[in-house]
DNA sequence: TTTAAATTAGACCAATTGGTTTATTTTTAA
DNA sequence: TTAAAAATAAACCAATTGGTCTAATTTAAA
């Protein structure tokens, strides 16, 4: 394996130009002009564009999982406070990327999660494992009576971050966080014990 | 004026195609096609592709609008009721629709908002128009005592109806309405006065 | 050291993209 | 009735699409 070409970055190169522009209007020249590589190595590396953007999604889903686990274990402030910071950094985030691009499984959900079955599959396993993360931190924030109860923790935590694909719709019409903030102080009210 | 083809007929092709399939990935040939038009005539009615894709957002807007004011104006319930219904109407229109488009405005928002300024203006105008109608109904709801009166009418409707909109990415990638109606329960019992 | 497999390389392919052009027909106004 | 304008029609365009093919090169195994 790994002659010289790196399937990673690769798949790094697609996260970036597909989570910015879509799936449909990004080609496989693109990728590979970006990335550097002729398309009989892309086509080496992966079956077809579909194939290439599922990986993508993986790689991606992966990778913030990691990140997502590291900020949740070295959090010093309290569950609910943790995730209110989580999503504060997000939004922080999306301001210094200019609100370009928002989130990748969102997007591809959106644009493709009825088209391609293989696609949803991915996008829907990568956001559950992410789900399951959140909803720990929900379920101790919940012990801790600092959540509600009145609906479990999965559900909160879906009620979160699918409320947080919400907000992007607006940050990229409008260009702006204003109502992500609006977004985060309302839904934490709103959970708390 | 009003020769041989509607233009208004256009724009229902355009909306169903473009709603369902995404902007990229609908081509003009598709169209012509769907609406059988020659090129020509397309071209004598539109400037452009995004033009098009323009008038296809102002045309769904517009309809819609008018659709709400009557829903609205011929509930025979109470506001908070009224749009706890609209949007379970909505919710089920998409599972009439077995889950496979979405809301053209969202779509289109989330796809092409950061790539062509001109849509991005259009989508969110339309989208504002409807935040207006929807906010009336908030207003009613909090001088009635149904609903809170931490947030304004505005941040209230633009809640609903953002986090109405984060609930498409699980529709499309888990083909159900399951956390459409979670999201409906919990939203409304947080709003309540 | 030889051989087979994997990888790299990019020319090539048919189909499609958004858009233009030219010609014809239809409508409107003078 | 005629001339100008508007609309219809489709052939045509260069550029791009996702993908295939063949050849050369590199690596790993025998």
């Amino acid at each position: 394996m790994g002659y010289k070409y790196n399937k990673e970055e690769i798949l790094e190169v697609g996260y970036q130009v597909i989570r910015k522009n879509g799936y449909h209007h990004v080609g496989i020249n693109q990728i590979l002009k970006e990335a550097g590589i002729p398309k009989g190595s892309f086509y080496n590396f992966f079956e077809s564009k579909e194939d290439f953007a599922k990986q993508v999604i993986q790689y991606y889903g992966e990778g913030n999982r990691k990140w997502l686990k590291g900020i949740f274990k070295d959090s010093k402030e309290t569950p609910i406070n943790t995730l209110k910071s989580f999503y504060k950094l997000l939004i922080d985030y999306n301001e210094e990327d200019n609100f370009c691009s928002g989130c990748l499984i969102n997007n591809m959900g959106n644009e493709t999660g009825r088209l391609y079955d293989s696609l949803a599959e991915e996008t829907k396993e990568q956001f559950d494992q992410w789900l399951d993360l959140i909803a720990d931190v929900v379920g101790k924030g919940q012990e801790l009576g600092e959540i509600t109860k009145r609906y479990s923790a999965k559900e909160i935590a879906n009620y979160l971050h699918s409320g947080f694909y919400g907000t992007f719709f607006k940050m990229k019409v409008d260009r702006s966080r204003k109502d992500m903030d609006t977004w985060l102080h309302m839904t934490f009210e709103f959970i708390k014990a």
